[in-house]
RNA sequence: GGGCCCGUAGCUCAGCCGGUAGAGCAGCGGACUUUUAAUCCGUUGGUCGGAGGUUCGAUUCCUCCCGGGCUCACCA
């Protein structure tokens, strides 16, 4: 237990008092007729009327026998006018045992006050949750339509464990969690509307693949077996095209063992896609629509704002081929360059290579550290060496190259997309050789999987695939500077607990 | 993991060259029946993130630890 403070002690006596009074603190129900927002919105007709509304109590204004105090319940904020001649001796006892953030209903009359704030002068008022935890009291007021904070509640660490709390008093977060919604509706709407089928693919896997990334591990009890919380549902989607599905999605919650920072948490969500007898310039356009109609669905326009950056994400986004990219934003051709030559430049650009590095992965930091930070406006950047794409087609005018795509925005990828390899051989070779990067030591390259092949023995038609973060999607379309701001409940280290267990 | 910064009342923050803490808001008591960051008078509240060290004396200086933020590195 922590240390009970004078603020809680103070509420559960005021809890006890209302007691006392006859009051259930805790009742099971209230009957609203209208939300905050409706009597705002429906003024005209709802002036001298009864309504019922409730909420959690969000300031108070006590003028001796009367009182002005702020309700919000999800949609707004509404002004509630209590005077003792209207709610009763008995109504106002129970009314100054109220504090900020305890949630109530009221019964009362639609009106405007001198001022012409719409607000309600309350008949009846109903306790619903008597809050005994002191919530943080932050004062706004509206200047020139604009709300002006004047304590805001902006401890990070406070607002990310504690999102509740965040949530309460910041209802502009509310906002980006509820546009987060709303874009994921419009994604699945879209796929919906074309026939794709959504589908639910493992999360614990005896073996994972479909990403470079380590993996968390856990173990089945019964099964005395090693699982892997996936990393990506790839594998899985693809033997479902397999088995003769022509097109399937699925929002992942996917997991991975590394680093976090602005941009990852250990689990975020994807959405993969994939989609029998098309490649990955169809794929492009369905990327291309994907994301401007769900900005224009959720947002009402497809030119957004993102950190200061103005973005058109109206269709067709620019195509440009990774060696091309980097020739335009260093001068160098490094499409035929050799490992050593590509060393060469790497280090010319100030990059140190490691020793263990192939090809491909000095030309991806090649690209992005001089390419990808630029590409502000949505950039297809397409064709990626073969060695960094295991699982990608080769491409088919050039043999060292795959038929990949990564949709880039305001500098950062958004996704991931290629037309799919369907050649079981090569598909065997690719793995072999990831395998042997595995056994030099790199610990993110991929794992053969025995099954995977199998069921591409069987055949499996053209297809392209796709992935979109949509954690990252939702960054961008909501103009929030960390993944963190997106999550709900990002990963934290433990609270530090007073007492040692 | 590296670098920089932060941790003081429920919240937001001051606290100088070392002398065991202060403001605003909230809370509590009082005045006030159209206020709106309500106002006015009075007032409670702190293991100064934790553990050591230096010192007569540490919120302040030093070391380590814990937690967090930003940033670089890796990744979506």
């Amino acid at each position: 237990m922590e240390p009970i403070n004078q603020l809680v002690a103070q509420r559960k006596q005021k809890l006890q008092k209302l007691i006392e009074l006859g009051v259930n603190p805790y009742p099971y129900k209230f009957e609203r007729t209208h939300t905050t927002k409706e009597v705002k919105e429906q003024f005209e007709s709802l002036e001298n009327q009864t309504v019922r509304v409730a909420g959690r109590l969000m300031a108070n204004r006590l003028m001796g026998k009367a009182a002005f105090c702020d309700i919000r319940d999800m949609y707004d904020r509404l002004q509630l006018f209590i005077k003792k001649n209207e709610v009763g001796e008995h109504g106002f006892d129970i009314y100054k045992l109220l504090d900020i953030g305890d949630i109530i209903g009221v019964e009362g009359i639609v009106f405007k006050t001198r001022t012409g704030e719409i607000s309600i002068l309350v008949k009846e008022l109903t306790v619903l949750c008597k809050s005994i935890r002191p919530l943080p009291v932050v004062k706004e007021k509206i200047e020139d339509g604009k709300r002006v904070v004047y304590d805001p509640f902006s401890d990070k660490e406070l607002r990310y464990r504690q999102r509740y709390v965040d949530l309460i008093v910041n209802p502009e977060v509310k906002e980006v969690f509820i546009k987060r919604s709303k874009i994921i509706t419009a994604m699945r709407n879209f796929l919906n509307e074309r026939g794709y089928l959504e589908v639910e693919t493992p999360i614990l896997q005896p073996i994972y693949g479909g990403a470079s990334a380590r993996p968390f591990v856990t173990t089945h009890n019964t099964l005395k077996m090693k699982l892997y919380l996936r990393i990506a549902n790839e594998l899985y989607l693809k033997r479902l095209i397999v088995g003769g599905f022509e097109g399937v999605y699925e929002f992942a919650k996917d997991f991975r063992n590394e680093g976090m920072d602005r941009f990852h948490n250990p689990e975020f969500t994807q959405m993969e896609l994939y989609v029998a007898y098309q490649d990955y310039y169809w794929m492009m356009e369905l990327t291309e629509n994907l994301i401007s109609s769900i900005a224009q669905e959720v947002l009402g326009t497809t030119k957004i704002t993102f950190q200061g950056h103005e973005i058109d994400l109206t269709p067709p986004w620019r195509r440009l081929p990774l060696f091309e990219g980097i020739k335009e934003y260093t001068g160098m051709d490094l499409t035929d360059a050799t490992e050593e030559e590509l060393k060469a430049a790497a280090e010319k650009l100030h990059i140190t290579v490691e020793k263990e590095w192939g090809s491909g992965k000095i030309i991806d930091e090649i690209f992005g550290e001089y390419v990808e930070p630029k590409l502000i406006q949505p950039t297809f950047i397409i064709d990626y060496p073969l060695e960094m794409s295991p699982l990608a087609k080769k491409h088919r005018d050039n043999p060292r190259l795959v038929e990949r795509f990564e949709p880039i925005i305001a500098g950062k990828e958004v996704g991931n997309a290629f037309s799919e390899l369907n050649d079981p051989m090569d598909q065997r070779e690719r793995f072999e050789a990831q395998m042997e990067l595995r056994a030099r030591g790199d610990e993110e390259a991929q794992v053969l999987d025995e099954d995977f092949l199998r069921a591409l023995e069987y055949g499996m038609p053209p297809t392209a695939g796709l992935g979109i973060g949509i954690d990252r999607l939702t960054m961008l379309l909501t103009d929030q500077p960390s993944i963190r701001d997106v999550i709900f409940f990002p990963q934290m280290r433990p609270e530090q607990s007073g007492d040692e267990s």
